[in-house]
DNA sequence: CTCCAATCTGGAGTGCGCTCCAGGTCAAGC
DNA sequence: GCTTGACCTGGAGCGCACTCCAGATTGGAG
């Protein structure tokens, strides 16, 4: 139901075993039950919480920020408008990144379509080859 | 014309002196001349290199990488198979990143609406404050 | 009860991509 | 000629986010 053992939770956040433990530590997550023994039992909402730092890692948000965000979390109900704050300023981040990808993305199938307009040497045997500049003229002068 | 001060082509390039050392140290840049003192010259190849660069780096390929391409592309003409597959596989990685990344940025404004359509402590004085589980059920059971 | 895979701890190590430093050299302006 | 700021080199150091390790413990299956 909603007890996990470590490496299912591994198994379900995606997250390493070690990354787990790592993550404890630094105190991103916190409270983790234990059994008698001392062995960690992850709850669903352990999981959640993983589910929402994959999010932000994804979208690369720093370690040291999540801690803020989660520690805002568990210091109340009053601490929402920060963490909306944080989300935001966080999300704009993410847009600028989205953007700048998609640009030089732009740029790399630029370079891709200069290969394939090339006399390329996959179809058969080649013609002439003439000799080239040192560093390659693709990179060196690229087109457009 | 064609010929750059090491803090120039820093500043047209983005990099970072050092970083331009650096690229030249591990042989991703080669060739770059020099004054009869010792001091760097780069040219608008050069730079067209570090553009280069930069749009593979922005998209996440690893130096190592890099550093094949470039020295594939030394290497001459007969090498452009390889240059193209190279950049056609990473571009397919840029493409998983692409998706990769809006998914989890719909997953962040998903959140953020959560924390918009909450009662906000924003407009004015607010209302009852009811005593909230621990760690903040916009995180734990995220909607949705 | 026995076994063994899973888990525990604290702490050291890794990989990447720079970044900084000391101690010297170069070169353009006055 | 002198000054001064840009530049040189080799090598050490850094920040991040893990990842690995040794040696001990736990706990479910048979």
């Amino acid at each position: 139901m909603s007890g996990y053992a470590p490496s299912e939770a591994a198994r379900r956040s995606g997250f390493s075993l070690d990354t787990l433990r790592y993550y404890e530590k630094i105190g991103l997550l916190a409270d983790v039950e234990r059994t008698a023994g001392g062995q960690r039992i992850f709850t669903d909402e352990d999981l959640g919480w993983l589910v929402l730092f994959r999010c932000l890692r994804d979208t690369g948000m720093p370690i040291a920020q999540m801690c803020r965000y989660a520690q805002l979390a568990r210091d109340g109900e009053h601490t929402a408008d920060e963490r909306h704050e944080l989300l935001r300023h966080h999300a704009v981040r993410v847009e600028e990144q989205m953007r700048l990808l998609q640009r030089q993305y732009d740029h790399l199938r630029e370079k891709i379509r200069f290969y394939e307009q090339l006399p390329g040497t996959t179809p058969g045997t080649q013609a002439q080859r003439r000799p080239d500049r040192r560093p390659d003229s693709a990179s060196a002068r690229p087109p457009l």
